[in-house]
DNA sequence: CAAATATAGGTAAACGTTTACCCTTGTTTC
DNA sequence: GAAACAAGGGTAAACGTTTACCTATATTTG
């Protein structure tokens, strides 16, 4: 492969001015410009980034780690980040596959081998203190759904109570007294802060959930059919039901049905996230909305500003995202 | 940043040895590793790759190129080659965001530029011989989902064709005579060949296909919809629909239902692709399966080996997938 | 017309590694 | 006890760029 010596040679100049028509430097006439593009596609010449990144001492890459790109919810998040890279000119080095705190360290770390300036981070599995060491560490890196105090301004994240909240107040609001809820199993922070908010609220209004309409399953369709089986074994009855994500509240619908509970005529359902799936299902999920793309924009773009030399925004920028109720198809008024 | 430099002053040893022990080279005794070793820890270094990727002229970077990637069949792409990328301590570069020749051109000259010693490239836009250009000149190079008589061997593609033949042969099994078809309006091969393989396979069981029962629409849930009334509007009957994807058939049985017909037992729906949705989907979409992740993994693992030095395997590999019918509950035996 | 100043372009160091080649020391072999 | 060899480790060139600094020519200025 043609190197810039190459170039320089055949095009009778110094390698000094191939780098300067490169980079669109000062100090080179337009007949050198010409000649030496020229030669550049005579030679079929592409610069090495590598050794860019080395004698610049920045890579223009951009990383991003998280769990997986089957869920469409990482996928968008993969997108957005994505999309600003391209649009600052930017490269994307992505890593999935994280299943320990172990993992993700060394997903990141390889990203720091490359020099990597701009870092967005999906970490549910790394503490807090080893987060707060790689932030101090890496100026451009920024987490994205999670919120640790000591970095906040370093934190793009979704407010779960409050989102708990909104799903009470739209039930509430349905005249629904008879509430149930289908939790994660994984008692991370997001499915607790959900029915924490989802519960307290209710509880503001004088309805209470009782024990055995609590269920918690994987966060999957089957694990969403399987919780609503335990619900409707409980025996008691209910009209609303909030379900941690919309592949559960898919399955939950499935289930329903399948026991001959009409949605939502007789019971209600409302998901969480907004993700595609939401759209295709039949009744069309209700569900809060997690503008997953755009706080990963948003994230990719604090990142940036982070890497430079002189960051603008040192504060107050808004980092908390709230999640907006979409009414679809599966949630009504309570008539019974 | 700490550079191997610092770690050999600190150690009191040469860069060479420093080299060594991170390479796990030769000509190192065991108290050098250790004392290295912690140096290094002490340090927190962290090896340059750009360095390293110069001085080696290898990168270990692995190149995905697709046009998006909510799309969660392109997810799955991405995530098949990702994981053998991981396997092999590659890193994942990724590309989205194609819309034209060009910036497919665009994106793969980045991954040059980086020197990517392997690269996954789905390309609907750039013509055979600006591909068959490339592949000359990136030995690494694999496409997926396309094929090129000149590279064959470097295509990993799917038979769209006998995948057509399949979802007929399924309906004639199923005693359907009257038999409709959504295609997209996009003519690229993958459309067109899925028709034809359809329609001929039908033809030499004696069943024509209308012509107005063949509609065109956008790839989307919302296109499948809006083929449909087309296709009721045709004022013609039929008790079997092939739809081009799932997305589209998922519309497809959505705007079917809203006009009074069964799903399958009035009228049978497949799809196409196989993805997360048809599983999601009520009925659960009966479709045939196209499975891009194993492709994925398969084109990845090509492309290493072709990148490596001495390549093994140079003719006689299956790149040639066969889809799979996946009966689920959307088409069912013709009573009428 | 000399001096000052632009303008274009060249030279070489630097970026952080790897690795071929060389040197030292100690051990084995006869 | 000399010769051969093995083991450990150091020196320096090379990878392909960018860029600070320098030089040479042309142009402007008084």
């Amino acid at each position: 492969m043609a190197t810039i010596k190459d170039v320089a040679r055949v095009a009778g100049v110094s390698v000094a001015s191939v780098s300067r028509v490169l980079n669109n430097g000062p100090k080179v006439s337009k007949a050198t410009i010409e000649k030496v593009t020229r030669v550049m596609q005579e030679l079929n010449y592409s610069p090495n980034a590598n050794a860019r990144a080395l004698v610049t001492q920045k890579s223009t890459t951009l990383g991003v780690v998280i769990p997986n790109l089957v869920d469409p919810f990482f996928a968008s998040l993969a997108q957005g980040v994505e999309q600003v890279a391209r649009q600052k000119n930017m490269q994307l080095l992505l890593s999935t596959g994280l299943v320990s705190a172990e993992t993700e360290m060394q997903a990141i770390n390889l990203l720091i081998e490359r020099r990597c300036e701009v870092m967005v981070i999906h970490s549910k599995k790394l503490s807090d203190q080893a987060l707060i060491a790689l932030a101090n560490q890496v100026p451009g890196l920024v987490l994205i759904d999670r919120y640790i105090e000591a970095i906040a301004q370093r934190c793009i994240w979704l407010d779960n109570l409050e989102g708990g909240r909104i799903a009470a107040r739209h039930f509430l609001a349905l005249a629904h007294k008879n509430v149930a809820c289908i939790s994660s199993k994984y008692q991370i922070d997001d499915p607790r802060l959900r029915l924490q908010g989802f519960q307290s609220e209710l509880l503001s209004a004088g309805v209470d959930i009782e024990p055995e309409l609590i269920a918690y399953g994987e966060p999957t369709l089957q694990g969403g059919e399987i919780a609503v089986q335990k619900l409707l074994a409980s025996g008691k009855s209910f009209s609303a039901l909030f379900v941690y994500n919309d592949a559960m509240a898919i399955g939950a619908i499935s289930a329903l049905e399948d026991n001959g509970f009409k949605v939502p005529s007789e019971i209600s359902v409302l998901g969480f996230d907004d993700v595609l799936l939401s759209r295709y299902s039949r009744p069309k999920l209700s569900t809060l909305n997690y503008p997953v793309e755009e706080m990963a924009i948003h994230a990719a773009s604090i990142g940036i500003d982070l890497a430079s030399k002189q960051p603008k925004n040192t504060a107050n920028i808004n980092c908390k995202y709230i999640p907006s109720l979409v009414k679809r198809e599966s949630t009504s008024f309570n008539l019974t």
